[in-house]
DNA sequence: AATCGGCTCATTTTT
DNA sequence: TGAGCCGATT
């Protein structure tokens, strides 16, 4: 106990005693750090040093700006107090990190300027950049990434970086998990006494510690695969059970034990649900094999740290202390136990900021009524409400409000909702496309892009972002972009990445020496990257292990076991294990000998090496020594595919030379840096970089340059990840039931936990918009039965029919008839019934009727709705449109004010400068006219290379059908938000009609009774003509 | 032990 | 459609 505390003591004097003194507390002119804010986030950001606070504010409200503020504001209000910060995601503590520091960096800048110039002072060798005060290890590391433009800083550069990042080092920014992670390594002697873990270690070893592993989904299946196998329980015996659904419900019922609720209890009189028996059954060995493999999932990581915390008031008593404020962005999508966490973490200053209409997560858990219930926890809390939207044209203002107003209006959410006051101009009007199919659909949206860039129509470092509801959805995407030449980026997690066999393939080896308990690393070594073994010698393996083990257990007891590393080193080095153990010999057969022990002196050359060198050439000698390579080439089916899996193991291996701090791999050696004291130093590199991979940090990608800052390329990605995220231009895609809102969601019903979210989610889409939101969606969706590809016809998303229908008619109610008859889906029936299902309908009281005439009427063929194309008036706007990143003042254009940051392990905030991840490699072919972004955020890639390779196979045009859309009467006439025929085809756009040629849009005449969304259009004869914008006959004109 | 081919199932969303 | 899994073959 004494030494724990003396350990933990001297981690944290490390960090509250700083080697200089901290700066001179001069009169601050906060008027500087508020000159940016409106009045309500100066309310927000100046709110008592401690104090409980709670910012509700809607989409585009500054709410990012505002926490950032508060930041610097504790920074600069407070000594050597330290700040927790949680995002989340780890890009978001990224941005975060940049924000404030270049806030402070400007504050700081003007203090200086405005000072006499001072004595030399403590920070004059302080680069912020490279804990150059600590040690000289990363200068390698700088030069890499400032060589270009390394210019001399003159001394008040120096002051100021030196002085920013001393408060820099104050701030711990991080996601809830990495933050956990790194609690629960802090206090890694405690981890075996959790209640939790007691209750699932039954052989009562110490057997967490703190290089325990966090476990990825494909580790947490392959465990419940195991536990099935011992059981002798065959896959299909488990009723439908999918393996990935039991992994969710073994999720949910963590938050339910949690809370204190037995999940597995039948509520009432009713049966367990399949599922949650299988869980059942599951639950307890599932666990004990984590822990007794030195794991934690996920979750774990979550509820452990809030058993830590809950059950040793010490710890308790120590994290308080270490962070005197907390603060939380997007609280709304915080879980129950998360707020515990914050509970328990909190003394008396916390600071939460979230969006109730923007929570998309309850399926992860998070807890919907957060954001409402937050005073019930925090009775002192003030609030303070942002109503202003700087982001957003007042179009997609209004447009978005009119979809997060529809359906349930009984929710504490929608009344406390309140109406955002756009701050800007009312910009173009937000357009509907509907278009055949998904190429259809990707082309149009694709060229449209295209011809914004080249025509010109996009300003310098305009941002356009292509967002969908699946991750399916981006390969047609993909493929327009590749065929049509437009350079793309796809946004999201790096874990298709770290899926691909090689990179696997490479990792096992890597995690096995982190930790040599971890079996699934341990099974995939020996199994597919050594040569010679298979499942029989494997076998022979473990009972050799076991051999060993029970000798432990029978006479060595009080000695610490062997994990099955050190076991598979013994073959060749005996020295690795008690002498007195069972030779090798006597238990493995001939054949296994032979190859295990070629096997076993591989790894005991690599494992020295890991004593001794940087996780790099530690990886480098893995490859080479087993001939890695060899074997992928082996099994690559093409050259080209060799070739790409090798383009990864490259990546892979640079990814891991940014963990290079002079220490070894394996740097347990109490002798990193001569005074290095970071708090993070205990975590071996090797450990940080697997960390870091788990917990879905960007990695590194060095080949990311400057050069590439001002190229223009379009982010895809799925809603979810475009969370906190803001562009110029975005695309919907797929805005059709059954794909947005999800055919699931549809079956719920109106007014359901489910399709509620959906619509949040939407809300959420729409609101990434600046200027421009085009929407699209498809008339007809290739989906996959048994019997083979079809194609279904799919109806414009509900939340589509919100903006465009007009006010509902009384007593116009009516149940759709299923006008769709044959053609609709059969298989979603449910989907029929959304239409006016009673009162509470997402229509209020009238649904759109769909006109069976309409129907039948428009049996015409191909045609798609209103592409738009020629000039429109979004040039003017986009200069308006504050530049997410042009917060600070002062000249930071030329100089590197914010670099990337080069090593992870150089991390004060214990968060890793952002980065991108690997390039698809036909991309990468294929983007050499521009690459990645200027924007500081737009950067990630994702691997999946495979689908990124376009097949040329040619593609039916789908024959189209009628169009059966829902005919809102007299929409045009309704009030401001209101869609009219300009949404489908912009005045002065040129279209194509069927039997008259190419014409040009002009302004519409006034609606009528029989035709609501008319388009007058101007043809070459000079003909004018009326249409209905939503018939068949007129199709936007493709750029050509 | 390694490879090949036929079978099944899939698409929510992510730390 | 196509990726991943299982079992039969060499
Ligand atoms: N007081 C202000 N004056 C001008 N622009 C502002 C102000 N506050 C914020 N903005 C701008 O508004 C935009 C949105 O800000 P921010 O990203 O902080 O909003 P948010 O509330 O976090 O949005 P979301 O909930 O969608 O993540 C940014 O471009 C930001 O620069």
């Amino acid at each position: 106990m004494s030494i724990v505390d003396k350990d933990q003591t001297f981690m944290d004097d490390a960090l509250v005693e700083p080697p200089p003194p901290p700066p001179p507390m001069v009169e601050l002119d906060n008027s500087l750090l508020l000159e940016n804010l409106n009045e309500a986030q100066i309310e927000a950001v100046t709110q008592p040093l401690e104090s409980t606070s709670r910012v509700l504010a809607g989409p585009g409200s500054g709410k990012t700006r505002v926490l950032t503020c508060r930041i610097a504001h504790l920074l600069r209000h407070t000594h050597n107090e330290k700040i927790l910060a949680v995002t989340f995601t780890k890009k978001a503590a990224g941005e975060m990190q940049e924000r404030v520091q270049e806030l402070l960096t400007s504050l700081q800048t003007h203090e200086e300027e405005s000072k006499p110039p001072p004595a030399p002072s403590p920070y004059d060798d302080i680069d912020p950049y490279d804990d150059g005060a600590y040690g000289a290890e990363l200068e390698e590391a700088l030069v890499v990434y400032e060589g270009g433009n390394a210019e001399p800083l003159s001394p008040l550069e120096q002051r100021v970086r030196g002085a920013v990042s001393w408060q820099m080092r104050r701030v711990t920014l991080g996601t809830f998990h990495s933050t956990c992670a790194r609690i629960l390594r802090m206090n890694r002697e405690y981890l075996n006494s959790l209640s939790s873990v007691v209750k699932h270690s039954p052989n009562n070893d110490a057997t967490l510690d703190g290089n325990f592993a966090i476990a990825d989904q494909a580790e947490q299946l392959r465990i419940v695969k195991e536990i099935l196998k011992e059981r002798e329980i065959n896959e299909k015996d488990l009723k439908g059970v999918k393996l990935n659904t039991i992994l969710n419900v073994i999720s949910n019922c963590k938050e339910e034990f949690a809370q204190g609720k037995n999940p597995f209890r039948p509520k009432g009189n009713k049966p367990l649900p399949e599922t949650l028996k299988v869980a059942a059954q599951l639950y307890d060995a599932y666990r004990e094999k984590l822990i007794s493999t030195n794991q934690m999932d996920f979750d774990d990581l979550i509820y452990l740290t809030r058993e830590l915390l809950a059950e040793n008031d010490d710890v308790r008593d120590r994290m308080r202390q270490r962070w005197s404020h907390v603060l939380v962005d997007e609280f709304q999508d915080t879980s129950l136990s998360q707020l515990d966490l914050v509970k328990l973490l909190t003394s008396n200053s916390l600071f939460v900021v979230g969006d109730a209409d923007q929570s998309i997560y309850s399926w992860r858990g998070a807890h919907v009524g957060m954001m409402a219930d937050f005073n019930d926890h925090f009775p002192d809390a003030k609030t303070v409400y942002l109503m202003e939207n700087y982001r957003s044209t007042s179009n997609i203002v209004k447009a978005a409000q009119k979809v997060i107003s529809s359906g349930k209006t009984d929710s504490i959410e929608a009344e406390m909702r309140q109406d955002m006051k756009p701050k800007r101009e009312a910009g173009p009007k937000p357009r509907i496309i509907a278009c055949d199919d998904d190429k259809g659909e990707a082309d149009l949206v694709i060229k449209k892009i295209k011809q914004g860039v080249e025509a010109g129509e996009y300003g310098k470092n305009h941002e356009v972002a292509i967002v969908y509801r699946t991750n399916a959805q981006s390969r047609a995407l993909e493929e327009s972009c590749v065929q049509l030449n437009v350079p793309y980026v796809i946004f999201g997690s790096a874990t298709s990445f770290y899926k691909r066999q090689e990179v696997k393939d490479c990792l096992c080896f890597l995690r096995w020496l982190a930790n040599g308990k971890d079996r699934g690393s341990m099974l995939r070594c020996l199994e597919k990257n050594a040569k010679g073994i298979g499942m029989g010698a494997i076998a022979e393996f473990e009972s050799y292990c076991n051999a060993v083990l029970t000798h432990y257990g029978n006479n060595l007891r009080g000695t610490p076991q062997p994990t099955p590393l050190d076991l598979l080193l013994s073959i060749a080095d005996r020295s690795r294990i008690h002498e007195s153990s069972p030779p090798a010999d006597s238990v493995l057969g001939k054949r296994a000998r032979t190859h295990l022990l070629a096997f076993s002196t591989k790894m005991n050359s690599i494992y020295d090496l890991a004593l001794k060198e940087s996780v790099a050439k530690v990886l480098t000698h893995v490859i080479d020594s087993l001939d890695l390579l060899a074997l992928i080439d082996k099994r690559s089916k093409s050259t080209s595919e060799f070739e790409e899996r090798q383009e990864n193991v490259r990546e892979l291996q640079q990814a891991s030379e940014r963990y290079t701090d002079g220490r070894p791999c394996l740097g347990s050696a109490n002798s990193p840096t001569e005074g290095s004291e970071q708090e993070d130093s205990e975590l071996t590199p090797l450990a940080t970089f697997l960390e870091d991979i788990a917990l879905v940090t960007e990695l590194a990608d060095a080949s990311k340059k400057d050069s590439d800052e001002h190229r223009f390329v379009v982010c895809l990605m799925t809603i979810h990840t475009s969370k906190g995220m803001e562009f110029d231009t975005v695309f919907i895609v797929g805005n059709e039931d059954g794909t947005f809102p999800t055919s699931q969601a549809l079956e719920e019903g109106p007014g359901s936990v489910q399709l509620e979210e959906e619509k949040r989610l939407c809300y959420v889409a729409m609101t990434r918009a600046k200027t421009e939101l085009i929407m699209t969606w498809r008339k007809a969706v290739r989906i996959f039965t048994p019997t083979g590809v079809r194609t279904t016809k799919r109806h414009r998303s509900q939340f589509i029919d919100v903006l465009v229908a007009s006010k509902p008619k009384k007593g116009s109610a009516q149940m759709e008839s299923g006008g769709t008859k044959k053609s609709s889906n059969q298989r979603r029936s449910g989907t029929t019934n959304i239409y006016g299902q009673g009162t509470n309908n997402i229509y209020g009281q009238a649904p759109p009727k769909p006109s069976k005439a309409v129907v039948t009427e428009r049996a015409g063929t191909t045609n798609i709705y209103g592409n738009r194309q020629g000039t429109n008036s979004y040039g003017q706007s986009s200069k308006s449109s504050p530049s997410r990143s042009r917060f600070t003042t002062s000249r930071n254009s030329q100089s590197p004010a914010t670099p990337n940051r080069s090593n992870p392990l150089d991390r004060e905030n214990g968060y890793a400068s952002h980065t991108s991840r690997r390039s698809l490699s036909s991309f990468a072919r294929q983007a050499q006219q521009p690459t990645p972004n200027k924007s500081r955020r737009a950067t990630a890639q994702r691997g999946g290379s495979a689908s990124a390779v376009p097949s040329a196979r040619a593609r039916q045009p789908s024959k189209s059908s009628p169009n059966r859309s829902p005919k809102p009467k007299a929409s045009a006439l309704g009030g401001g938000g209101s869609v009219d025929s300009s949404w489908f085809f912009p005045i002065g756009s040129e279209v194509i009609h069927a039997k008259l040629g190419r014409g040009i849009v002009l302004p519409p005449p006034p609606a009528t009774e029989s035709n609501d969304m008319p388009v007058r259009v101007k043809f070459s004869s000079g003909d004018h003509q009326v249409f209905d914008a939503r018939g068949p006959e007129l199709s936007p004109a493709v750029s050509r």
